[in-house]
Parts: structure tokens; C-alpha cells; sequence
DNA sequence: CTGAAAGCGCTAACAC
DNA sequence: GTGTTAGCGCTTTCAG
């Protein structure tokens, strides 16, 4: 067994209240002592159990992070932003992957509540009623990363999809464009479905150019497939179409994809711009230009929002909305170069 | 405050004992105190609290998981794996970022020794003595997932990179190609490095094709910048070259970048084969003819064997080399068609 | 079948 | 300065 901390208070002829103090660093204790304490706790290789630290502070010292997906590439960067904040702070993370299956979700809720984990991140998804409730039970703070809640005052972290879907837009139209596709999500989705259509639609008003069912797909998922099964639908709806605006990266490179097939060149005969600013952004060819969201500084600043509440420095959470910007790389023409 | 095994108790009018007993599924009690008492847990809202329990038990239902890198796409498909087969044991996962930094690595190891987790997969690094020291003082079962070690006796699961690379460069050779070139990881790389260079060398020996230092350009890392910088330098040392094996997915596409500015078409005039079949593979254009890993699977597998030595089902534990596979895609043209 | 009590390793009063 | 002691919430003998 490892030596406890009855090892190094034998071992050192001391009380082990004495070897306590030591070891957190508080008062109490002659220079003379301390050293031989800690000569006792290098003798014997002693390491505080931080079980039975938690069983009597009421902390665990960790967080739980739920994401709908460990392995995208959106939910990677952001964990890694998390686990950074988490770190520094002094906080492990626990990883959770809820499938985006509510079944799934309230499991890991439930046992991240029994481990007593001392705060949740909970990512890219809606919270439900059910997750709302367990949060109430488990009074830990939460903090939204990449999502808000419509019903709920949360605090989040993520970027204006609107503002930044209308942006993008306006991009394409400042290049001269003036039919413009859009491969967007669902209607289903208040985070990045709704906002990121109504920003498209919003900006192409805006500039006096048309807008109808036409030059919208809608999609389940915004995944690649998604994107490439949706160029082809927009095309035939389409047929003027120079520009595209893409609802998240994948779906634009998997419409790039699908141009590349069709023989459409990319970005002489159809210009895209994504969403998101994934690594892969700058990998494919054309390099895509795109709206940059920061998903390690979301991450970071989640993760430091949620110690900061933990902590109990700051008592109510400031929600943040983060800055997006326009990556331009090589997948718009500009048309007004003619 | 929760509710503890207490409240029950007092609610249910029963000793905390008999609590304990039906909670853990023990026998021991009448079928009409059962009911009692759950329904007193039902009132409550009782979650038992896996802090006290792990103290006593010794067991923390937890394992720390240890990466170069968490939002590598490598990674994340290997963590998606691990989370998966660690919660079907009923385990939770602390993930850790060591960022490749031996101080960064011993302080995330003591602290996964404070929080007691039950086990440890490390991954994508070489274990050094620090490393293996802390893993013996910690008296956990470690698994070794996409890296071995070379001077330890610890599990792994990872696929056979010689082989890989030897069967790469073998279906470059079926395809008629006969010049050859590899962009490469470091000869202070043990595990990723040498043995894909080798597979190569070995592969264009048997064959009777020439080997060169031409043939090759080394490289620190393994990501697209890496493969951009290299097919430059090494088409000027090997003008003819009409095939190129990337020994990881990243560089292959980043040659693949290099080789649409230069304007030399793949895989027409270039073919190029990668090694790793991260989801980008599948994204680029032309689509990447690859080695596939089985990631997921791979991080799966030793989140299993992991679970089972900790679980103590297995007392040795079995290493595996996974199996790979050539997944033809359209980066490669076949020469013997003309 | 059920309860009392010891104790997991530690912290935090409270004494001396 | 330092030690004694009472728990934190739970499991687990050991009695009854």
C-alpha cells in the first residue's frame, strides 16, 4: 500500500495534524520540524491521497466535460482549450461523450454527479429539461461552450452565429457575387441552424439580392456528406450559382469535393466560404476561406469561467460572446476583378 | 448538502448497514425493507457518493489517459475509443495534455497518483525512465496504445509500422512505379520514425529498385507543414519521381498542397500514398490512398485490456498489433495501364 | 434478517 | 508550536 500520511507522521515522530499542515503549506510549525517532515515524506515516497482530501473539503478538484462527439475536430479543439484552463486552474477533466443521445447524457450527468465533480462544461448541444434538472440537483456551475440555452440563463461561450452567417454573406457580395447558394443545417436547431440561415437571408435583403427556397438546402447534420450530397440539390435548384456559403468547414469541403466531380472548378466557376475554421481549412485545395471561430480560446475561456465560479471569485457568470473573423484563403474569386 | 446514506436511513428507519447492503445489491434484507428504503431514496433524491466509496474501496472507477496533443485528429479518434470501452466497464476518463513535455508529463502522472485512478494509457510517446518509475510506484496496470516501448516490458496495442510502410511501398511497386520517394519521420523517432523508413528501404530492396538518401527527406514532426516544406526538396533531389509515400496523412496532404502550387497533378504525374486514415483522407482532393489504422478501434482495445487488468480478470497482459489495411482511394495512379 | 461500530486517509477545530 | 480528536460518507466485519 502507499505510505499515508500516519506513515510520515510515525516516521518523522510527529502527529500527523503536524505533517498535515506541513503538507498544505499552512502555519503552525518550527523550520526544524518541517524539514524533517519532509525528509520523512521523500523516505517514504508519500503522496496525499486526494480521495480522501475530496471526502472531507467537498472537492474534487475536477470538472466533467460533455461533449456530442470526442473525436470531431470542432469538439477536439475545444477540449483541448478546456483541459488547458482546467490545468492551470488545478482541475482535472473527465471526458464524457454523450453520442447526442439524451439517454447517454443523463448517465454521464448522473455519475459526474456521484464522482462529485466540482463544475460541468457542457458543449454543442441544446440543453434539454432533464439535463437542466440534474444540473439544479447537483448545484455545481455550468458553462455552455459552442451552444446557449433557449429556455435556460446559462453562461456560454461561443460566438454570434448570426452575425457571423451575415458576414460571411456579405463577403461574397462585397467579391460581386450576387447568386449565392447556402448548404445550411436544420430548422430543427436554435444554435447553428436558425441563426446561420437567418444571418444568410438577412445579408443577401440587406443588398437588395433575391432570396427563396432555391438557394437554400437544408441539412440533418453538417457533416461532409452532407455537404457533398447538397452541392449537386443546390446546382440543379441553382444554376447561376457563383458563390456558396456553407453552415460549418466539412460541409463546405465536402461541397468542394462534390464541385471537383462535377468538373465545377473551385473558386473560378463557384466560390465557398466556410464556418467554423477547422484545421482541415488550410489543408484542402483550394485552401478554404472561412469564418474563424476560436475554439481553443472558446474552450480556454470556458474552462476559466467555470474555476473562476468554482472558486467562488466571481458569483454570477458572464456570458461571452467571441470574436469570429473572416480567414480569406484561396476559395472565393473576386468578381470584380474583370 | 446531498443527501447521504444517513438521511436514508433515518427516513427508512432502517441502520445505515442494511442501506448499504440493498444500494450495492448485497443480500441480506426482506424484500418489504427493500421497498422501504428505495422508496426513501426515490424521496430524497440519494445518489451515493463515489468519493467515500473509493476511499474505502480503494477504487476510483477512473483512468487517466495521457496524449502528446489532445485535438490531434489521431488523437481524438484514439481517445473516442478509449472513452468508449472505459465507460462500458464503468469507468470514467481523466484526459491529460502533455503537450510532448517530460515536466508537463510527471506532474499530470503525480497527479493522476493523488486522484488514484486505476489505470493509465499513455499514448503517441516513448516511455522514459521518469515516466516508468512514477508508473511502478503507482502499482497500476499502464497500456501502451499507438507506441511501444523499447527499453520496458509494458502492453501496447498499436499496428506493426514496418510492415505498413513496407506494404505502402510494395503497392506503389504493383502499380508500376519504380522512383520512388518517401517523406519521413526522425531516425530519433523509434517508433513512428525508423521503422517506416525501414519498411520503405526494405520494400524497394526487395524489389531491386534503387535506394538513395534522395529518396528520403526526414522530418521533426509528422503534420502537413512538415510534408509541404518536403516535397520541394525532395522532387529537386529526385526529379523523376513519380510516387511518393507519406509516412503519416497530414504530410501526404500537405505534398499534396505543395504538389497544386508547383502544378504538378495528382496523382497523374504524382502519386502519393499516406499513412494513418485520419477522416481528412477522405475530405481532400484527389481523395488520399492511405494506411489504415484502425484508431478507434485501436484506442478501444486497449481501454479493454486496460479495464481487464484493472478488473484483474487477465494478470498478464497481451499485447496486440492491430491490423492495418491499404484503403485505395484516388491519390494513386496505376502506370501499367497505358 | 438487521444494527452497531470500526475505520478508509485526511482536515480542522480545539486543547495544551 | 504541536497533539488529540471528531468527523467527511461509506463498506464491512461482527453481534444479535
Amino acid at each position: 500500500m502507499n505510505p499515508t500520511i500516519k506513515d510520515v507522521a510515525k516516521h518523522a515522530n510527529v502527529s500527523i495534524a503536524t505533517v498535515s499542515r506541513i503538507v498544505n503549506g499552512l502555519s503552525g510549525y518550527s523550520e526544524e520540524t518541517k524539514k524533517k517532515v519532509q525528509e520523512s515524506i521523500e523516505a517514504l515516497g508519500y503522496q496525499p491521497n486526494a480521495i480522501a482530501r475530496g471526502l472531507i473539503n467537498k472537492r474534487t478538484q475536477t470538472i466533467g466535460v460533455l461533449f456530442p462527439e470526442v473525436s470531431g475536430m470542432l469538439s477536439s479543439e475545444v477540449l483541448e482549450g478546456v483541459e488547458n484552463a482546467a490545468h492551470d486552474g488545478g482541475f482535472s477533466v473527465i471526458v464524457c461523450n454523450t453520442a447526442s443521445s439524451g439517454k447517454r447524457t443523463v448517465k454521464y450527468l448522473r455519475l459526474l454527479q456521484e464522482k462529485r465533480v466540482d463544475g460541468i462544461i457542457f458543449a454543442s448541444e441544446d440543453v434539454k429539461k432533464e439535463y437542466y434538472k440534474i444540473f439544479e440537483e447537483m448545484k455545481v456551475p455550468v458553462v455552455l461552450v459552442s451552444t446557449a440555452s433557449t429556455q435556460y440563463d446559462l453562461p456560454y461561450v461561443r460566438v454570434n452565429d448570426y452575425e457571423g452567417a451575415f458576414k460571411a454573406t456579405e463577403y461574397l457580395i462585397e467579391k460581386g457575387h450576387e447568386e449565392i447558394g447556402m448548404i445550411g443545417g436544420s430548422y430543427q436547431d436554435p444554435i447553428a441552424g436558425i441563426p446561420r440561415m437567418q444571418g444568410f437571408k438577412d445579408a443577401l435583403q440587406k443588398h437588395g439580392l433575391p432570396f427563396s427556397d432555391d438557394h437554400l438546402t437544408t441539412n440533418e447534420g453538417y457533416r461532409f456528406q452532407n455537404g457533398k450530397e447538397s452541392l449537386p440539390l443546390l446546382l440543379k435548384k441553382l444554376p447561376n450559382m457563383t458563390a456558396l456559403f456553407a453552415a460549418s468547414d466539412e460541409m463546405a469541403i465536402g461541397a468542394m469535393s462534390a464541385a471537383h466531380q462535377l468538373g465545377v472548378k473551385v473558386p473560378e466557376e463557384l466560390s465557398i466560404i466556410g464556418y467554423d475554421n477547422l484545421k482541415i481549412a488550410e489543408m484542402c485545395y483550394p485552401a478554404l476561406t472561412t469564418v474563424s471561430q476560436p475554439l481553443k480560446d472558446m474552450g480556454q475561456t470556458a474552462g476559466e469561467i467555470l474555476v473562476n465560479l468554482i472558486k467562488g471569485e466571481k458569483k454570477e457568470a458572464e456570458s461571452r460572446y467571441m470574436p469570429f473573423s473572416i480567414v480569406e484563403r484561396q476559395s472565393v474569386s473576386d468578381l470584380r476583378d474583370k
